[in-house]
DNA sequence: ATCAATAATTAGACATGTCTAAATATCTTT
DNA sequence: AAAGATATTTAGACATGTCTAATTATTGAT
């Protein structure tokens, strides 16, 4: 029972780890194959070696769930990733849409020290270019006061954009067109009962927002 | 025939491209065996799978050399190690002994300009924390006048420590406890013909160089 | 409660990179 | 030039992670 784990197993830490903050109870397999795009007997394979190193608790044709140190791995690739993304918008000038791929091969280089001292560098952002939370050294996090735009109660007043649900390039694309970046502040102006796409302004600009980018962007209100 | 070079392809060009920095002609199966402390065999086995690629040429029974191809992976990973230990060293605050094996798995992390933008970002250095040049993006790069303290025709006068040749801890180790860094001005004293070690003085103080440090250690007179 | 649809698992295979042991080639010495 | 030493290659095996096809379990609808 070594202490190495295999850029597979990390992988699939993360995709559960990732899943599981959307929706409670077990992650199906099924779930899991799409979301690392594999076929669902290569889930079930890999599935049963993270069980036997006591990273996933596995219950045969229901689920899995992260156990502690399952859950202390990946909370740690997360940070790893979520500062490097940092990195590369803040000191290498990259656009908030380009980094995810780089991200995702510098968080699993291991180094006992690494990520702190990147984090040191950084100064301990709390928040990633997409707006998502970065844990602390010891895995914590605190998620602003954030809400999906389309599940907002009253679409009524001024919003500020914290993050995003989905990174892929397609959708932040979307966003630079749009004129969205993290922290823009939106005015409300109401909602087309028809395809639920959301009205408001963007600096005095009318703008109409599409349910598809609704249900994808995080916002606060303010005050 | 893709374009996808796995880690361990990559390990072995750059083992072949260090070897050949240090010799002329064909490198053998062993060496390069010793280098990556893996088998004659398995060597015999990858070396196949790198000429397929035409990544080197093999010779059965004579050894390999690096094509134009493999030299240009080899090149850029060597680039990218050294300019992710400047990164460490200068940003992150490690000690020069330290940043190998980290600068060992972030120089495999793909994407087309990471690197240039981490040359950038660094202000172009063109020297590595052990001395080592940094390729430009190109591939060209300047050895400075060095020769190993070893092999000075004469051992006086002054001279300027610019590199070392093996990189271990151990030996970093033993520099920092003679207070010898990169840059350091030796003013040398002569030679003891008993062991060969060396009489220096570092700012006014006397030091005794072995002849195991002064063989790893590169120099360049002053004037 | 049964049947069809969906989901999950097993079986058997493959690719990559590694290994040891055995066989073969090359080199060195006389 | 032959023999012993050294270096290299081949043969056969194994571990990891993947796949497809076939089988089995679970779920949802009637």
């Amino acid at each position: 029972m070594s202490k190495y784990l295999s850029r597979s197993v990390q992988d699939y830490l993360k995709a559960i780890y990732s899943m599981a903050q959307h929706k409670a109870g077990l992650i199906q397999t099924t779930e899991i194959a799409d979301r690392l795009t594999t076929s669902p007997a290569s889930v079930t394979d890999m599935i049963k070696k993270l069980a036997a190193k006591d990273l996933v608790d596995y219950t045969p044709y229901k689920g899995v769930k992260l156990t502690k140190p399952g859950l202390k791995v990946a909370t740690e690739l997360i940070r790893s990733h979520r500062l490097w993304e940092v990195f590369l918008v803040e000191k290498l000038g990259y656009d908030w849409g380009d980094v995810h791929e780089i991200a995702e091969q510098l968080e699993h280089v291991v180094s006992d020290d690494l990520t702190d001292r990147l984090a040191a560098f950084l100064g301990h952002p709390s928040y990633d270019p997409h707006g998502d939370p970065i844990p602390d050294a010891q895995g914590r996090y605190r998620l602003s006061n954030r809400v999906l735009l389309s599940q907002l109660p009253r679409v009524d007043g001024l919003v500020k954009v914290q993050g995003l649900k989905t990174h892929t390039q397609d959708f932040t694309q979307y966003l630079d067109q749009l004129g969205i970046v993290l922290g823009t502040q939106l005015d409300l102006q109401g909602i087309n009962a028809f395809d639920k796409s959301i009205r408001a302004q963007i600096a005095g600009t009318d703008l109409l927002i599409p349910a598809s980018i609704a249900s994808n962007l995080y916002v606060s209100t303010i005050q």
